[in-house]
DNA sequence: GGTAGTCGTGGAAACGTTTACAACGGCATA
DNA sequence: TATGCCGTTGTAAACGTTTCCACGACTACC
């Protein structure tokens, strides 16, 4: 006996042994009645359910997975958990896995791809059903090839690699993909501010390899294009996806010369809250002298009554569970990407822009 | 053989037996050396290593655990992650689980009991080395055998509660406390207030029963006492801890009839944010017409300036995997309660009272 | 009344690891 | 040269489940 924890003395943690025997029946019988419908007599069944509840019989998780029957687990990798979005997408999973009655393993990185690499493996050793890597990310070569190994080691694994808003892979790759579709949601909103008559737009969080930046970039200037007013480079301000970010933008902005903008763009809500501090900071009032407009529709946009894209969140993490057991459960004819919708929500950050010899004013 | 998954032609994934027969060794030395640090000779032990890398093997974590190794896991239970509060309490257990190498589980609850029980039951499957319960919660008797049972079920299965914010249950009870102490919180930030000038100051998010709300009130009345200033019970409104419900009890309070106090200590952040809303929509400014304080100092309150009192949310995580490993390392001596410091913050949400006839004014 | 089929159950192997115990070799000491 | 010890490695049992296979009892049919 190799026993090391709780003294033999009956204090020990019951087994489908126990239960086996105070209900006088085999350890197959109860293992049949208790994991799934089986054929099995009602008498059978209830002195055995009698004898679990006596006995306080929870199953053993590991050698229930060490037996063979499919993981009860589903994993989800975020740089952070206190980040509004990445929350909302977890938020998505943990509903979906609890309505599977799977528990649900989070990993965060911190934008780390050590990390990455390090929650992966203990995810592999874990035989979660499915990992879910969600978030923005530089999509080279190296980052395409990391998630192809990823895939095909997690498949060896039994789980299921899904990306969630990260761009897809090969079409040889075993990965799944759920995206929203930041390119028309960014056009959508330019578009509301191009119809009220802004020309001058800041667009506040470009940053190029980085794929949400840049198809968020991407449909503000096909919107200009498709208005036909002319691209400027300069009105492109570079930055990270941050609070503290679009306060800096905006500060320096203004410090560097005269206001050549009538709104603005940020590149998700977070940098619109700081750039609107820094606006309101510098006298300007919103939306009557600046229009501004964010991307995610997260709390914060509510308190601060912006006008920004909705991203689907909790969505994306609920669709990417759904898809991973659906094709665990059946292998053939799933789509392998989908890819969600966004539409805009118009609060009271957008003024129209009255021309200078407009006889009204 | 009772195979299942894979067609064993070689796309199968590595045992420890594979990498024992690739390194010339046997599976007791393989596991030896990769389970922590065991004596071998330097040669083996890079042999080992070379055939765990070409063989991208990684350990079973279902047979690991079923063998008796120590689990690796640590679980975090808690109402919501998309709430700020929990989310940075879980954002501390992450960090520590990872510093620690071990991966952390989430199950949230909605605040539901019954879905509360089921995922403890999940943990007590799943083995893990501890389970963390966060979060604000009626302290009712039947709230303290509940956790009773838990703790004795969950010790049972190797594992430790640890209660996070959540009152103590009796010393024969099983169960690890960490806490922070939001009676001096409340108390401090009210004597701000008071020493600023203030006399009448309005409470929102009063809620009997509840243990969060209940401390902050008592903070707030022991404020009163110490400074003699008399309670008016009409003070204390009644709400949940949510931004709607601050809104809706200014908006509430000020239809009611005139104003009738000078500054608002809202429960926590979210009601502040809110309340801060309502007011403003009532043509009042903050902090010109009336002060407003909070509670936690969660990212919002940085947003609108708000004075408030720093809750340690990411050190109550950290503390609490700390303290459950700690204990499960070494048995005795290690204090079963900790209580974590809180302090005001003071931003720019708070102006003193001039009295009417200040000849300064 | 015999045979085939169905339903419910039990016995036992297998999952991949950890660890107690035993065994082996080499070195230092007597 | 014989003895004892230590450091390193191997053998095998055990962990608690699931599931294959076999077997008995009953029903239904010819």
């Amino acid at each position: 006996m190799v026993r090391r924890a709780a003294p033999d003395n009956g204090e020990r943690r019951p087994t489908i042994r126990d239960v086996a025997a105070h209900a006088g029946v085999s350890v197959a019988t109860v293992s049949r009645i208790l994991s799934g419908t089986y054929a099995s007599a009602p008498a059978t069944r209830t002195r055995v359910l009698r004898a679990v509840r006596e006995l306080d019989y929870v199953a053993n998780a590991n050698a229930r997975g060490l037996a063979g029957a499919s993981s009860r687990s589903v994993a989800i990798i975020v740089n952070s958990v206190v980040s509004p979005h990445y929350a909302h997408v977890a938020q998505g999973v943990q509903d979906q896995a609890a309505v599977e009655g799977k528990l649900c393993i989070v990993g965060t990185t911190g934008g780390d791809p050590e990390r990455e690499l390090a929650t992966v493996q203990l995810m592999r050793e874990e035989h979660a059903e499915c990992v879910i890597l969600v978030g923005n990310v530089v999509a080279d070569e190296a980052y395409r090839e990391r998630m192809a190994d990823y895939a095909r080691a997690l498949a060896l694994a039994g789980s299921q690699l899904v990306l969630c808003g990260r761009p897809a892979l090969g079409p040889d790759v075993p990965a799944l993909v759920v995206e929203y579709d930041n390119t028309a949601g960014a056009h959508a909103i330019t578009s509301h501010l191009l119809s009220a008559g802004h020309r001058r737009i800041l667009f506040l969080g470009r940053r190029d390899n980085y794929t949400t930046p840049e198809s968020r970039v991407a449909g503000y200037r096909e919107a200009l294009a498709d208005h036909r007013v002319p691209h400027d480079p300069d009105l492109e301000v570079e930055g990270t996806m941050e609070r503290g970010e679009g306060h800096r933008m905006i500060r320096e902005r203004l410090a560097a010369g005269p206001r050549d903008f009538t709104a603005v763009f940020a590149g998700n809500d977070l940098i619109a809250a700081g750039a609107r501090q820094a606006l309101r900071e510098h006298g300007l009032r919103i939306p009557d002298d600046v229009s501004l407009v964010g991307f995610d529709d997260l709390p914060p946009a509510a308190d601060i009554d912006l006008t920004t894209v909705h991203v689907p969140h909790e969505e994306l993490g609920r669709t990417a569970v759904r898809m991973a057991l659906q094709r665990a459960r059946d292998k053939s004819g799933l789509p392998e990407r989908v890819v969600l919708g966004t539409h805009i929500v118009v609060r009271d950050s957008v003024r129209p822009v009255v021309p200078p010899d407009d006889p009204a004013r």
